[in-house]
DNA sequence: CGAAACCGATGACAGATGTCACTGCTGGGA
DNA sequence: TCCCAGCAGTGACATCTGTCATCGGTTTCG
């Protein structure tokens, strides 16, 4: 009753975008309309392809990684599905792409015949998250942080010098060290370098 | 006068590796003999069968890297060529790269096709590295850091207090401290922190 | 041999950092 | 309404860190 799925693929990588878009070509009610070397790209191809679902890379140069193309393809182009594909699986991610309205969240090592089935799947009005991530998420659990120590723990995380992040914040040094200092007892670590760590480990910032 | 040429491919990623092995089997004179998703599954791939070239993922899983595979390599089957396949193109890893006998050095940003090409021109015994990468090594130079050095920045690499890593060092606190400042003087950092990350972004960890 | 570089360490000092207590202010929620 | 959590700040204190000078030992190179 309807024709194949049209598929936007999105990633920075042109030897894995091109060879995904040439394995999903073997399946016949899959076509591959558009593709994209980075977000900003993929917005654009999308509104002129509207494709019924979006293949994004998590992590793409020039600012809007993936998640961020989700969420603007929501208001954009309602009826696209969208999926993110990624190496790194990060707790925090999978949380902000389900928040973004992503429908399917699934790690590199799948093989294509199991991305093409999950595509489907997510056409059809499914959700999938890969099992391994789900479990990861959960356990990591939700972020003990308020918004103000995320925001400096953000800020301190390339470890300039706690006068910088102030300044940077628009805060006085000793806020900044006190929500540090917080922060850093929150999250159980000697100091706020190895806090930016755990919290980057658990996709907290 | 001879066959096609005999191909290993590792990488974790199995979407990657199915797909790329997919466009590169259109290529009438490559043949992938052999798949792995992992260093020590690489080494054992080659041993049985005896790639005329191994494409190699910088990254993988389980301590053992591309680079490690092409050094061992290079002793266990002298005549197979190595080329590392990578996304994150850090001047350093093209160092050590070179260092271990490797003749391709390619981002994943590259096509199918021109993989193709660079593995018929390193099969051949020629050499190729990408430009933009060998620019960045030039321009990175070579590390000033002495050994310990870079052994100590290493160890602090987490953000563990100084005591810690005099302790895994099984130096003197002072004597850490007396390193790690004057790796971070070297460096023109703020503190260690920042000078982990400047020696991880050249390379030099 | 002498010079230079690196390794390992100590001591001293200033400044940065982590921690705690305490003060206001604000916006919810019971 | 009161109470609590979060935001923003100050002050004080102990500790940690960065920096410098200096020492003795070793390798290596000219």
């Amino acid at each position: 009753m309807s024709g194949p799925i049209r598929v936007l693929l999105a990633d920075d990588e042109h030897l894995i975008r091109g060879a995904v878009a040439a394995l999903l070509s073997y399946e016949d009610d899959l076509r591959v309309v558009a593709q994209a070397a980075s977000g900003a790209e993929a917005l654009a191809m999308a509104r002129a392809h509207r494709p019924d679902v979006a293949v994004l890379d998590l992590q793409m140069p020039g600012g809007v990684d993936g998640v961020a193309v989700a969420a603007e393809l929501r208001t954009v182009l309602p009826d696209c599905r969208t999926m993110i594909v990624t190496s790194h699986g990060r707790p925090g991610h999978l949380k902000r792409a389900l928040a973004a309205g992503v429908r399917g969240f699934v790690p590199k090592t799948v093989s294509a015949q199991r991305l093409a089935v999950i595509i489907r799947s997510v056409h059809a009005g499914g959700r999938y998250v890969d099992p391994e991530l789900a479990a990861d998420a959960i356990s990591a659990g939700d972020s003990p942080l308020t918004a103000r120590e995320a925001e400096v723990l953000e800020l301190a995380a390339d470890g300039a010098p706690i006068g910088d992040v102030a300044r940077r914040a628009s805060l006085s040094p000793g806020t900044v060290r006190n929500y540090l200092s917080s922060a850093t007892a929150k999250l159980s670590a000697d100091n706020r370098h190895t806090a930016v760590r755990i919290a980057r480990e658990r996709g907290w910032l």
